[in-house]
DNA sequence: GCTCTGGAATTAACC
DNA sequence: AAGGTTAATTCCAGA
C-alpha cells in the first residue's frame, strides 16, 4: 500500500483542502506558485482565485465531486482590493507546502495549497483594508502555521477518522468538523465563533498540510492545465488538450488501476446509510456493487475499481478543498434524520414570516427541537444549514474583480452591472431528470418550449467571453454549486454548442463561448446534470447539505466581462430550480393561490383554486385537526369539473361539521390525486355564522404576492424566507397537521417542523392566513417566479384541461425558496433571483409562452387581481402580524370546550 | 452500437 | 424488532 499510501495522502490533503493551487506548469524548478501566480497586481494568493476563467481552465480535469468544502460554505468572500469598488476573492487559502522556499518534496518548491480561508470576516460590512493588496500566499497567512503547516505528524486522519471509532468527530483531525464550522461561524457575526473555526482549521490545515507533504509530491497528473491565456483570461478558450471531456477527465482522475487502495472509509459504497451503524472504516466499499462516486468516472465509469484509498477518481487537487466523500467524515457529518433537523431551517423561525431578516449568525446555532425528518410534512425543504453565509457577503459591493480574482462560485453575483446584464432568455424546464454515474445521460437540459436554454449577455459585443455554468442549489440560502449534482458536459451530433469542463474547487463548471456573432448569446444544449450519490457527499468532509430530497438545482451562469485595467465585471444568473429527481414525475397537485381563505360554517361558497396538476379527477379535502393532532373532521368538497382545468379547481366549500361553532375554526383543504399524491395543506377558515369573512385581516394577509416586493429570499439576500410555514396533506391520523399552510407558491421556504398544532402557536394560532398559505402575499408573482407549467405549455397540448405530462412543477415543498426572486432593481439585485425576475413572462419562449399560458397568466390576474391590492406582508413583523391577529379575534368569545389549547 | 428516455425493480433509510 | 413507506439508485428496454 505504499504507494497507494502515497496518493491517498496526497488525495487526502485534497480531500482537506479541496483546491490544491498548484500550477500544473509548475515543474519543480517552476517557478513557484508565487511567482507564476502572483502576476499583476494580483497578490498571488489571489491569482489562484477559484474562479477566474484561467485558473478554470488550469483544471481541466474533471472532477468527480464537488469539492467537500462546499464552495458555498467556504469561499471566503472577496474582499476589497485595491482599486476602489474592486474586489478580488479569496477563494481559499493557500498554504505553502513546505514552507516558501520549497515545498518538502519536489512537487514544485512550496507548492501552494489553497484551502478555505476563514477570513471572511475581513470582508463586508466594512470591508477592512486588504492587508495587502500584493498578499502572497506568504502575508496570506498571518504567519499562522496554517501557512505553513508543520509537516510533522498527520496520520492521515482520514484512517483516524474513518476507522476512528467514530470519535474522528472529535479528534484532531481534519476529519473533524472543522470545515463544517466554517460554515457555522461564516457569519461574520459570530467572530468569536469564528476564530474558534479559525483555530479549527489552522489546525486542520496543519495536519493536512503536513498529511500533504507526505503524500506524493509529484505534480497531480490530474493538473492538466487548460491552456489559457493569462493574458485574456475571458478570452475564448477553446477546448484544450487539458480541456478535455468530463470522461477524460474522469478517467484521470478516477484512474481505476488497481487502485490506490484506499480506504475509502465510508463510502458508501452501497446504498446510503444514513445511521452510524457503520464506521467508515465498517463501510467495506467492496460490499457494494456499485463503485462510489469517486470510484469510477461519470462518463465511463471504468470498472468499479477496489476501493481506492481516495478514491482514484479523488479529485485533482484543484479539485476539492475538502475530503471526499466518505473519507474522513466524521461519523456525526452523516446526516441522520436529526442531523437533518439540525441543518434543517428551523420552525420557529417566525422570521421569515414577519420578513424580518434573521440576525446572522443565527443559522449557525443548531435548532433544538425535534429531527425535522420527523416532521409530517416536511418534505423536500431546502437545504438547511448552518451554513449561514454572513450578509455582509453579499454586503452590495460592486461585482467587480480581478481578472486575476474572480469570484468563487459560491460568491453572490448580480446578474446586472450598469449596461451588463446576463439573462436567461429561455429557461430549462423545471424537471430534468439528472443520471447517475452509473447511468447513462439523460441527455441535455432542456427548455420548456422545446430546444434548449438560452443565454444572453446584454450590453457587451466587443469580443469573444466565456460563459461558465454549473449546477447551483436551489434552496432558501444563497445560490451555491450544488454538492450532489454537477454539470455534466453532452456532447455529440445534436450538440452544436462547443463546451468544455473545468472544475473549480471541486465543481465541475461548463465553459461555453458566447460570440458577438452571436450576440453573446449560448444556447445551452450541452449541460447535462449529473447526479452524485448522496453518501458519497453527504460523508464528504464538511459537507453540511443532505441530498435526500435535495433534489432540485438551478443552472447558474457566469461571464466575467473585462473592464479593462485588469478588473472585471462579474455577472451571474441563476435559472428557475430544476427537480432533478425521477420521483417528481409524480405530479403532485399543487395549490398556489386561491381565492377564499375562509367562509361561513355553511359552507358553499366558490372557492377557487390556481396552482398546478390537478387532475380531472382531483379531489379537494378538508379536514380539521385538533390541538392532538388528530384528525377531527373530513370532508370532500364538490368539485366543479366544468370550471377547473389542469390549473384551475374550482369547488364549493364544503359546510362543516359543526355549524355552531362561535369562533373561527382553522381547517386546511389539499388537493388530492390519488393516495400519495396530495398537495400540502392549505389554511383555511370557517367563520360562525354570525360573522363573514375576515376582510381586514385576510384581506391585508392574503392574496398574490404583491408584485415587486423586497428582493428577499433572493440569493442577496440572506434573510430567510418570510413564508417558512409549510405543510403537507396528512397522510395518517398520526399526521401532524400544518396549520400554517405553506406557502407553496412562490418559493415556498421549506416546510418548517412544527412544534405543536395551529392552537398551540400563540399568535399564530389565528393568523388569518397563514403567512406560507397562498394568500400569503409574496414577492415573486406566481407567474413570474416558478416554473409553471401550464395548460398550453410545451406538453399542455394547447390547454386542453387535464392534459398531462407537464413539466413536474416542484411540489410547493419542493419549491425553490424565494431565491428566484424579484426581479432584481438594481445592479445588485439578486442574481439569481433571475428566475422570477425574469418570470417566465419574461422569457420569451420560456414558461407561459404556451398557448395557454396567456390564459393562465389572465386567470391569475384575476384571482390575483383581488389580493394584488393588499398589503404586502413584507413589511409586517410578527409582532404586528400578532397584534392584528389579536385584535382581530379578541371579539371571539372563547366557547368551553373550543378554547384553544394554551 | 450508442444515446436518450421512461419505467420500474432494488435497496436502504426512516418511521 | 418487524413491517410499511419513501426516496435513492440501479437496471431494463424501447425509440
Amino acid at each position: 500500500m505504499g504507494a497507494a499510501s502515497c496518493e491517498d495522502e496526497e488525495l487526502e490533503f485534497k480531500l482537506v483542502f479541496g483546491e490544491e493551487k498548484e500550477a500544473p506548469p509548475l515543474g519543480p524548478g517552476g517557478p513557484g506558485p508565487g511567482e507564476e501566480l502572483d502576476t499583476e497586481d494580483s497578490p498571488s494568493c489571489c491569482s489562484l482565485a477559484l474562479g477566474e476563467p484561467p485558473p478554470y481552465g488550469a483544471s481541466p480535469i474533471g472532477i468527480p465531486r464537488p469539492p467537500p468544502p462546499r464552495p458555498g460554505m467556504h469561499s471566503p468572500p472577496p474582499r476589497p482590493a485595491p482599486p476602489p469598488g474592486t474586489w478580488e476573492s479569496q477563494p481559499a487559502r493557500l498554504v505553502r507546502l513546505g514552507g516558501p522556499g520549497g515545498g518538502p518534496g519536489g512537487s514544485g518548491g512550496g507548492r501552494i495549497l489553497e484551502c478555505p480561508s476563514i477570513r471572511i470576516t475581513s470582508i463586508s460590512p466594512t470591508p477592512e483594508p486588504p492587508p495587502s493588496l500584493e498578499d502572497t500566499p506568504d502575508n496570506w497567512g498571518d504567519g499562522s502555521p496554517r501557512d505553513y503547516p508543520p509537516p510533522d505528524g498527520f496520520g492521515g486522519y482520514r484512517e483516524a477518522g474513518g476507522t476512528g471509532s467514530g470519535g474522528s468527530f472529535f479528534s484532531p483531525s481534519p476529519g473533524s468538523s472543522s470545515l463544517s464550522s466554517w460554515s457555522f461561524f461564516s457569519d461574520a457575526s459570530d467572530e468569536a465563533a469564528l476564530y474558534t473555526a479559525c483555530d479549527e482549521v489552522e489546525s486542520e490545515l496543519n495536519e493536512a498540510a503536513s498529511r500533504f507533504g507526505l503524500g506524493s509530491t509529484l505534480p497531480s497528473p490530474r493538473a492538466s492545465p487548460r491552456p489559457w491565456t493569462p493574458d485574456d483570461p475571458w478570452g475564448v478558450y477553446g477546448p484544450s488538450p487539458g480541456a478535455r471531456g468530463p470522461e477524460d477527465s474522469w478517467l484521470l482522475l478516477s484512474a481505476p488501476g488497481p487502485a490506490p487502495a484506499s480506504p475509502r472509509p465510508a463510502s458508501p459504497c452501497g446504498k446510503r446509510r444514513y445511521s452510524s451503524s457503520g464506521t467508515p472504516s465498517s463501510a467495506s466499499p467492496a460490499l457494494s456493487r456499485r463503485g462510489s462516486l469517486g470510484d469510477e468516472g461519470p462518463e465511463p465509469p471504468p470498472p468499479p475499481p477496489p476501493p481506492l484509498a481516495r478514491d482514484p477518481g479523488s479529485p485533482g487537487p484543484f479539485d476539492y478543498v475538502g475530503a471526499t466523500p466518505a473519507e474522513s467524515i466524521p461519523q456525526k457529518t452523516r446526516r441522520t434524520s436529526s442531523e437533518q433537523a439540525v441543518a434543517l431551517p428551523r420552525p420557529e423561525e417566525p422570521t421569515p414570516c414577519n420578513g424580518k431578516p434573521v440576525p446572522g449568525g443565527e443559522e449557525a446555532v443548531v435548532p433544538p427541537g425535534p429531527p425535522r425528518k420527523d416532521v409530517p410534512g416536511m418534505d423536500y425543504l431546502a437545504v438547511p444549514s448552518p451554513l449561514s453565509w454572513s450578509k455582509a457577503r453579499i454586503g452590495g459591493h460592486s461585482p467587480i474583480f480581478r481578472a486575476s480574482a474572480l469570484p468563487p462560485l459560491d460568491w453572490p453575483l448580480p446578474s446586472q452591472f450598469e449596461q451588463l446584464e446576463l439573462r436567461i432568455e429561455v429557461q430549462p424546464r423545471a424537471h430534468h431528470r439528472a443520471h447517475y454515474e452509473t447511468e447513462g445521460s439523460r441527455g441535455a437540459v432542456k427548455a420548456t418550449p422545446g430546444g434548449h436554454p438560452v443565454v444572453k449577455l446584454l450590453g457587451y459585443n466587443e469580443k469573444p467571453l466565456t460563459l461558465q455554468m454549473f449546477i447551483g442549489t436551489a434552496d432558501e440560502r444563497n445560490l451555491r454549486p450544488h454538492a450532489f449534482y454537477q454539470v455534466h458536459r453532452i456532447t455529440g451530433k445534436m450538440v452544436a454548442t462547443a463546451s468544455y469542463e473545468a472544475v473549480v474547487s471541486g465543481t465541475k463548471v461548463l465553459e461555453m463561448t458566447l460570440l458577438p456573432e452571436n450576440n453573446m448569446a449560448a444556447n445551452i444544449d450541452c449541460a447535462g446534470i449529473l447526479k452524485l450519490r448522496n453518501s458519497d457527499i453527504e460523508l464528504r468532509k464538511g459537507e453540511t447539505d443532505i441530498g435526500r430530497k435535495n433534489t432540485r438545482v438551478r443552472l447558474v451562469f457566469r461571464v466575467h466581462v473585462p473592464q479593462g485595467g485588469g478588473k472585471v465585471v462579474s455577472v451571474q444568473v441563476a435559472s428557475v430550480p430544476i427537480e432533478c429527481s425521477q420521483r417528481s414525475a409524480q405530479e403532485l397537485p399543487q395549490v398556489e393561490a386561491y381565492n377564499l381563505s375562509a367562509c361561513s360554517v355553511r359552507g358553499g361558497e366558490e372557492l377557487v383554486l390556481s396552482g398546478a396538476n390537478f387532475l380531472p379527477d382531483s379531489k379537494v379535502v378538508f379536514i380539521e385537526r385538533g390541538p392532538d393532532g388528530k384528525l377531527q373532521w373530513e370532508e370532500e368538497a364538490t368539485v366543479n369539473r366544468l370550471k377547473s382545468n389542469e390549473v384551475t379547481l374550482t369547488l364549493a366549500v364544503p359546510e362543516y361539521s359543526n355549524k355552531r361553532v362561535s369562533r373561527p375554526v382553522q381547517v386546511y383543504f389539499y388537493v388530492s390525486n390519488g393516495r400519495r399524491k396530495r398537495s400540502p395543506t392549505q389554511s383555511f377558515k370557517f367563520l360562525p355564522v354570525i360573522f363573514k369573512e375576515e376582510p381586514i385581516p385576510d384581506s391585508s394577509l392574503r392574496g398574490f404576492p404583491s408584485a415587486p416586493g423586497p428582493p428577499f429570499g433572493t440569493d442577496m439576500d440572506f434573510s430567510p424566507p418570510r413564508a417558512p410555514y409549510s405543510s403537507y396533506p396528512p397522510d395518517d391520523p398520526s399526521y401532524e397537521p400544518p396549520y400554517l399552510s405553506e406557502g407553496f407558491n412562490f418559493g415556498t421556504p421549506p416546510l418548517y417542523p412544527q412544534t405543536g398544532p395551529p392552537s398551540y402557536r400563540p399568535g399564530l394560532r389565528l393568523f388569518p392566513e397563514p403567512s406560507g398559505s397562498p394568500g400569503c402575499p409574496r414577492p415573486p408573482p406566481p407567474t413570474s417566479f416558478l416554473p409553471r407549467p401550464f395548460p398550453a405549455d410545451p406538453y399542455g397540448g394547447g390547454g386542453a384541461p387535464f392534459s398531462m405530462g407537464l413539466p413536474f412543477p416542484p411540489p410547493a415543498a419542493y419549491r425553490p425558496p424565494l431565491p428566484n426572486s424579484p426581479p432584481p432593481e438594481g445592479p445588485f439585485s439578486p442574481q439569481s433571483a433571475h428566475p422570477a425576475a425574469e418570470g417566465y413572462g419574461e422569457v420569451g419562449s420560456g414558461y407561459g409562452t404556451g398557448e395557454g399560458a396567456p390564459e393562465q397568466e389572465k386567470e391569475r390576474g384575476s384571482f390575483g387581481s383581488g389580493f394584488r391590492e393588499s398589503v404586502p406582508i413584507q413589511g409586517i413583523t410578527l409582532e404586528e402580524v400578532s397584534e392584528i391577529i389579536g385584535r382581530d379575534l379578541s371579539g371571539f368569545p372563547v366557547p368551553p370546550g373550543e378554547e384553544p389549547p394554551a
